[in-house]
DNA sequence: AATAAGTTCGAAAACGATTTAGTCATCATT
DNA sequence: AATGATGACTAAATCGTTTTCGAACTTATT
């Protein structure tokens, strides 16, 4: 494999001076500039992103978190597809895209994530899909590496949140003008986005007068299709059941629907049922889902570009946190009554 | 940061003693060899993976190539399952993961993927989810990288396969003790693991006695229910149609299971429908679908043990086609009759 | 003609580790 | 006492780049 010696002796140039020409310095006469182009082509020369690694301390190599131990982040479609345009964007910017973890080790102990970012020299750091409350978590996120949070605002650090609180309005608001006055909600464990969302859905009823009743909120899970079914269930034992119930997500509704259906009701006929996420799942079962789909595709892309912005320009960025809008899906598991 | 020089100083010792120190040399006392543990260990000392890869020429990084132009691997769930089992297993050996793809370089032409992976300088490659057939990812195989593939063979190099003829073999076997004679096939479009599928459930028909209609077989795509739909939809309008349509994929089956209830048929008491994979959805939708389940925690943990077993033992490792035997999973989408 | 200014290039020192080929005691062997 | 063996350590080269600083040469200015 070639390197810059082999091209500089080819060239009858000094090293510094290939070097030099190849990353365009301006001190270069533009005839030997060309030349070591050409040859360097003719020898299939790529730099070595190693030496130069170490040289400039830039690996143009973000690491990502996108994993808790309990459950992978791969698994699941909403941060899949987030991860997949986080991908898709940084790499158009020359970055690379490595899984941060606390398996490598040295010397039998595990490096924390913060060890881990610091042995690989990654040039940025992006966190989803975690327990935020992690020591090691908060760890990273408060070290000196460029980071930009999903889902989670951190305090003087960017962060890219899906639109929840707005979300959820719009989805209740639809549920409402269709008639629906016994709204229910089976929502995910404690966390951030969980909060944004009750609170915006209890918000919503009280705007629209609507008194929320506490046996209407069920706590459940995430991506959990055997944990919502139950909570489905005690909803439908309930005397004065509820004409709709939404779910933590559109996987999570699967579970909801199966509920229903055993229990001998129709959706949406007499039971309506919403999700949350818009995965492409959900519109291809039947009924399609009503549901809040959230943008994903310009999350992870606003997530690339922001955190790269940091990293190439540290001091001029001014930290945000962007809210990315969703969009209604109707679908037709919600009826009108 | 600290570094092997500071610790050095702070030790009182050589540079390379304490870099022989800390990699186990014999020729280093064992009290030298604690003092320099004890104070890297105050001075939150890690190795930086940079210049040791500069001097060693080994990264224990992976490269990953999961996903082809028109579809992400990680947006399937299949290939995202493999990916993530790969990931656990590679971690847990003291390698990273790093996605391949082409990025831009030189001047401004982009890399091909063997050029990414010399520029990275993975100590090995993964391939899955992408067409074999490119000149680009044969370029990859053939050149001196250590390679797994995923689902396809070639000549001379490792490969991890689902056990698709015996998979398929098992799911029409099974079809076929529930009384159906009349059994449709909407595979996806050519790859290896098509023609795998394909060929077994002929020979399969063969072998029970049945004759393979061939408007029976119909040609669509993985993980496209739009297009599985359609396909359903013609072998449903046929004068004589079948009882049970085996489809490319659990994913996909959802269009066809949309196909037959839009024409007002039940599923499984009208028509039975068989789908392939076994992600984790098959078992949440109603009915819970027949098919079978592919191992993919298997695959990936396989994929990966011996990927980094021809990484560090080059010479003494001979290349396997490794093949994972799936379990059918009877789900409730194929009835008796 | 002397000086200044601008162009174009190269020597050499990094970056942070690993590894080879020693050095220098110390101890045992003859 | 000479030799050899062993143990514990180190100097220095090396991996492939980037980058600073200065050299050499050309051209413009007075």
């Amino acid at each position: 494999m070639a390197n810059i010696k082999e091209i500089a002796e080819k060239c009858g140039l000094s090293v510094s001076t290939v070097s030099k020409a190849l990353n365009s310095y301006s001190d270069i006469s533009s005839t030997t500039k060309d030349k070591v182009f050409r040859i360097a082509r003719e020898c299939g020369y790529f730099p070595n992103s190693i030496a130069r690694a170490l040289k400039t301390n830039r690996t143009n190599n973000i690491g990502v978190l996108f994993a808790d131990e309990a459950r992978s982040g791969l698994k699941q479609d909403y941060f899949a597809a987030v991860l997949d345009s986080f991908k898709v964007e940084a790499e158009a910017r020359n970055y690379d895209i490595t899984f941060i973890n606390h398996n490598i080790s040295i010397g039998n102990h595990p490096m924390t994530y913060l060890e881990h970012c610091r042995y690989r020299n990654f040039d940025g750091v992006c966190i989803a899909c975690v327990d935020f409350q992690q020591p090691e978590v908060i760890e990273l996120v408060n070290s000196s590496f460029p980071v930009v949070t999903i889902d989670h605002v951190f305090n003087n650090h960017m962060s890219i949140n899906s639109a929840n609180v707005e979300g959820m309005r719009e989805l209740v608001h639809y549920i409402y003008s269709l008639g629906h006055r016994k709204i229910a909600y089976v929502h995910g464990q404690k966390s951030a986005v969980s909060e944004q969302r009750i609170t915006s859905f209890c918000k919503t009823l009280f705007d629209l007068g609507i008194r929320v009743r506490p046996e209407y909120l069920v706590l459940s899970a995430y991506y959990d299709p055997i944990k919502t079914k139950k909570g489905v269930e005690e909803l439908l034992s309930l005397t004065d059941r509820p004409t709709c119930i939404v779910m933590p997500d559109d996987y999570a509704a699967l579970g909801g629907m199966e509920a229903i259906e055993a229990a001998g009701l129709r959706i949406p006929e007499d039971v309506s049922i919403a999700g949350y996420d818009g995965i492409s799942l959900s519109q291809v079962i039947r009924p399609k889902l009503t549901t809040l789909e959230q943008d994903t595709a310009k999350m992870g892309q606003e997530a690339a570009r922001r955190l790269i912005e940091q990293i190439e320009n540290p001091l001029t960025t001014i930290m945000e946190n962007v809210t990315i809008s969703g969009k209604l899906l109707k679908g037709q598991s919600v009826a009108a009554i």
